[in-house]
DNA sequence: GATGAAAGTGAGCGAGCGCTCAGTTTTTTT
DNA sequence: AAAAAAACTGAGCGCTCGCTCACTTTCATC
């Protein structure tokens, strides 16, 4: 896995696993990470963090002590202290990931890739569901443990959130331009996209009851949204 | 503030303030709670509850300490002890607080209140923005520290969540009935007003930034979903 | 397979946590 | 205003937490 190839290239959000991301923190951490090879320390990177994610995702992070980290990697305290300085730094590795996918899946999606808005917008709100599909439990940390976060990071998140928003907007703001979606302010419209796209991530409870597919959602949304937005006869 | 009557006439949403909600709790709780009179009880127990709600919502639950607690509400350590016997316990009042203001203003909104589908859809979604709106910071803390609670508290914070969802889709099942709405599965439909609800308590500071008030809001969310919802000429 | 480097181990540390209780203050009752 | 009841106080207890480090094991190189 070259990162310097695939930060030119964009990858593609089937290709944003959690492996992939882990190797991108390896390296992005590299100053606070004792460890150096990467065929050693980017698997057990990996181990530390998704065990961090699903005991997380269970009890929440500041629950979570190292105690517990350790037992569900398979290291030792010692050991996932090489890699982690401090939980504060476990947090922000986590963060840099999801900051990765997005900016790698869904960021690139803009006027240049295609110019059609409903075409456009469609492919936003299909690429956030499939990456934080597979990444599921990457969106869903960083969502809902965003208050453990300090400053710095919170508002990273948040300005990530209202850039998806504007990335919709732009889309949307062009359709009424071209007077086929609805003449209301495209900023508000988009709003009102973003929480469907997270509950992909954040309902899975209720999504998974239903038999519902990532697909599905996709289509249900974009069916949804587009009622919503198109122009009244 | 006779809870007997109220509990018989349901309150409306501008009713349902975080005093009236601490009322109750007292009385729900009145046999862990070690304190007897009313007129100190109450307002000492709110002073607790808002200071939990105040400190959990920038550093979450796990991270109040009984020493916030104490600072915050302006009583000793010691004298929380007299209405909390337990941090699980205080996590259980908030979350009655809210079963009960959802119980109150919600639930009670459903067909024999009013027939027409539309105005029924649109009296839920108004009803379950303008709770959420005056009792902000409890159902932002039920909503995000639902990790904290135990099976039998998190189930019924869901539960809830899928009964809210079943009237919305009750109402859109008899507009589909009617001819109104487009025929798609309701319970789907609903599911996908849940987050546009949900999202005016949990991204506060979205709404604020951009100086949208709950009534626009409401209307916002109204629009989009008829739209959404309207049958296609 | 010897040797130095890299990585892993887990008992133990200081700090801070939830919670208690013997004593004090405030309120109510008479 | 005295007595009893109710409520409040905060130093301190036992425990668990995040984190360290002297030591051991594993790996890479020749």
């Amino acid at each position: 896995m070259d990162v310097t190839a695939t930060q030119l290239l964009h990858l593609r959000p089937r290709e944003l696993t959690s492996a992939v991301l882990c190797a991108v923190i390896f390296r992005q951490f590299s100053a606070t990470i004792r460890v150096q090879k990467e065929h050693v320390g980017v698997p057990n990177l990996e181990r530390i963090i998704l065990a961090a994610l699903d005991i997380g995702r269970r009890k929440g992070f500041h629950s979570t002590t190292t105690r517990d980290l350790a037992e569900a990697s398979g290291l030792s305290m010692g050991a996932i202290y090489n890699y982690v300085d401090s939980k504060e730094t476990l947090l922000r590795m986590i963060l840099a990931g999801v900051d990765y996918a997005v900016e790698q899946a869904i960021v690139p999606f803009d006027k240049g890739e295609q110019d059609d808005p409903t075409l456009r917008l469609h492919g936003l709100i299909r690429r956030h569901i499939e990456v934080s599909d597979i990444l599921q439990r990457w969106f869903a940390f960083a969502f809902l443990e965003i208050k453990s976060f300090d400053k710095v990071a919170r508002d990273s998140v948040l300005q990530s959130e209202l850039r998806n928003e504007r990335l919709m907007a732009d889309a949307i703001a062009e359709g009424i331009a071209r007077g086929i979606f609805i003449d209301l302010p495209p900023m508000r419209l988009a709003a009102m996209i973003m929480p469907l796209l997270q509950d992909w991530y954040i309902k899975r409870w209720k999504f998974r009851q239903r038999d519902m597919t990532s697909v599905a959602y996709v289509e249900a949304v974009i069916n949804f949204v587009d009622r919503a937005i198109a122009r009244p006869m």
